[in-house]
DNA sequence: GCGACAG
DNA sequence: ATCTTGTCGC
């Protein structure tokens, strides 16, 4: 894949947010996928007391889910946790952890927000934007967005709404369990991201890739 | 101005 | 995100 890494990255919020609304503008959320043969998840994890962040990819074969290739990638925290801009703390190594891939995943689920953000451009499409393939987000809790309740089933979802739009959907992806918010990141639609999201999930709360990708980059 | 706030 | 053991419930 083609990794268009950023020449230099923003310092302040307020620099961050000008690269954030002239990159929206490139998120596209029509499905835009080729046949998904490989799914990928990414995660990113500390060390050091915050100082180093550790990135991790797990890429498995679709639709079995058999894990085919991992790796992982280290490089000095930069970027403080600001809700809204947390793609410009972790992306930068996750385009290094991606780089080393031997496989070129046709579809990655990310740990956060796709367009389910203030200025529709969370993670996700961020990441989704710089390398120009389908991203998901997939998120453990709400950035933004309000929603009505939905069933305890596992499959069941009610759409994410902001301001007026859809943003996203609340999906139960376990049956009894906090639901996950998902959204589109780049080259797919809402409908086929709850697809995948699902269809990536066995018996846990989290999609495997997501699982591996977490395990990878913390308990290593 | 007052809360909310991905990881 | 991360610090951490056992424990309650399906």
């Amino acid at each position: 894949m083609n990794i268009q890494r950023p020449e230099t990255w923003p310092t302040t919020v307020e620099d961050a947010m000008i690269i954030q609304n002239q990159l929206k503008s490139l998120v596209r959320t029509t499905d835009e996928l080729e046949t998904v043969k490989y799914v990928a998840g990414v995660d990113v994890g500390f060390k050091q007391n915050y100082t180093i962040s550790q990135a991790a990819v797990a890429v498995l074969s679709f639709p079995d889910l058999t894990l085919q290739e991992t790796a992982i990638a280290q490089r000095p925290t930069t970027f403080p946790y600001i809700p809204g801009f947390l793609s410009f703390r972790e992306i930068p190594v996750i385009l290094d952890v991606l780089e080393q891939l031997t496989i070129t995943p046709d579809l990655i689920i990310c740990d956060g927000q796709g367009i389910a953000h203030p200025r529709r451009f969370g993670l996700a499409c961020h990441l989704g934007v710089l390398i120009d393939q389908p991203t998901i987000g997939a998120a453990k809790s709400l950035l933004i967005g309000k929603h009505d309740d939905l069933p305890a089933e596992k499959g069941s979802w009610t759409p994410l709404k902001n301001k007026g739009e859809i943003i996203g959907a609340v999906l139960r992806s376990r049956t009894n369990v906090r639901p996950l918010y998902i959204s589109p990141g780049h080259r797919i639609s809402l409908e086929t991201s709850i697809d995948y999201v699902l269809n990536c999930t066995t018996k846990y709360r989290l999609p495997e890739t997501t699982r591996w990708a977490d395990k990878l980059a913390s308990h290593t």
